[in-house]
DNA sequence: AGCATATGTTAACGATAGGTTAAATTAATT
DNA sequence: AATTAATTTAACCTATCGTTAACATATGCT
């Protein structure tokens, strides 16, 4: 249970890259290092990271453009900028992108660690909700979120379009509990506004309608909070 | 649904605390103003927040020391320190304390609005996601305040609305003890008027003709002082 | 007892959220 | 460019929720 979080680290200045990785592996994390932006987003897509911490000013690629990058892959990939200037317009593109914090150079190795500690410790949650599970089986159906089918009993699997998909997958992992209306439309839509909500409950619709089939399962709402899958 | 979120400000410095207060007000937050940690700790008893930004450097009583009170009230308050000086020990002992984030003085305000949103944002997530008790059961009775929720032996469920919801589970968190009205007030209904207690008094109501299917619960009134709910 | 104030209860109303279908728009394929 | 799929927006309707008014009863005080 208690494996080591994994860090990417990238960092063009290959002097102070090293020391940063040894320090941070004393205090038991695993870091990958990468000494740019082609490089880091390479490495990204092929490991699986709990937090990235990107140097800003960086050749071939910068952090912000990597940042971009990581952010289109994976949402809600904890992100930590390093930089040696500290302008207000950098600053403000740094949390626009989604930077979760950001340090200027010289910092002190201390900070760092508490920052780390802080940001990955409320990013276990979410962790929960990404799985690689893609097979499901509930009531009389199969599920699978990968080719995107939806099978009845012996019937022939019908076709979900990728946003009924994301919805019936997380309605599935919250299942007879409750999935609260804005972690989908955060998840799903990346929005949370009157629109988006009303284009989600027109695919609630359109997932009831899928299920109606079984009289097992169906989809209540919670005034307010969102939905629930009740599975008899 | 789209009410503002409430950031209790504390800062002893009136001009800048006024600034900043109706900076942020302009934003379209709900601001109170303290302007030391005496007040502040009132004020944080008082009302129902989603944030709290505390000055470091107060007269009386410090920020950390606050901090330290708000902590021990509710453990997962959002905290941004605000202060003058960069030393290493105090970043450090801020966010030993539970800082979400750190500005020092002087600061740019677009990046305040930012960090603000940002601690927001994954505070609305992961308070639905914690791990705060929700399942209840006393005489014959099961209660989800997660889903709103209550059962009566073998009955099927009945709905509570969010605001019966919030007030059986004050009660209940003070079960054969008195539930003071003002709590409830403060809490639920954010305000303390003549209007929100008859209106608390409706929802009394209402639960009692909920409970009074088991005979060994009953809610009883302190005159003048608030409810009871008592369980043989 | 007589009064002021607090509480008990019900019903009506307006505001907002959700259910559903269809049309309009956008994106993806062919 | 044409066709189809996917998604959003609009429209209309129903359900839910909270507040308030109205009237009744209880409590504490002098």
């Amino acid at each position: 249970m208690n494996d080591k979080k994994r860090i990417l680290l990238v960092e063009d200045d290959p002097n102070f890259g090293i020391i940063l990785r040894d320090f941070l592996k004393m205090n038991d994390y695993d870091i990958v290092l990468a000494k740019n932006g082609m490089e880091g987003f390479e490495k990204f897509k092929k490991y699986d990271f709990h937090l990235c911490i990107l140097d800003v000013m960086m050749p071939y690629k910068d952090g912000f453009t990597l940042a971009g990058e990581i952010k289109e892959v994976n949402q809600d990939m904890p992100l930590i900028f390093l930089t040696a200037k500290s302008l207000k317009e950098d600053v403000l593109k740094g949390y626009k992108i989604g930077a979760d914090d950001y340090l200027k150079k010289p910092f002190d190795s201390d900070v760092l660690l508490y920052k780390i500690k802080a940001i990955l410790k409320r990013n276990k949650l979410s962790a929960v909700l990404d799985t690689e599970e893609f097979e499901f089986k509930f009531s009389s159906f199969e599920f699978n979120s990968k080719l995107r089918h939806l099978k009845f009993k012996d019937n022939n699997h019908v076709k979900l379009s990728p946003k009924e998909n994301m919805l019936l997958k997380m309605l599935i992992l919250h299942k007879n509990d409750l999935m609260p209306r804005e972690l989908a439309l955060t998840r799903i839509w990346r929005d949370d506004n009157y629109f988006t909500s009303r284009s989600m409950d027109v695919y609630i619709a359109k997932l009831r309608k899928q299920l109606e089939l079984d009289p097992n399962v169906k989809i209540n709402n919670i005034h307010g909070e969102g939905f629930r899958l009740v599975i008899d």
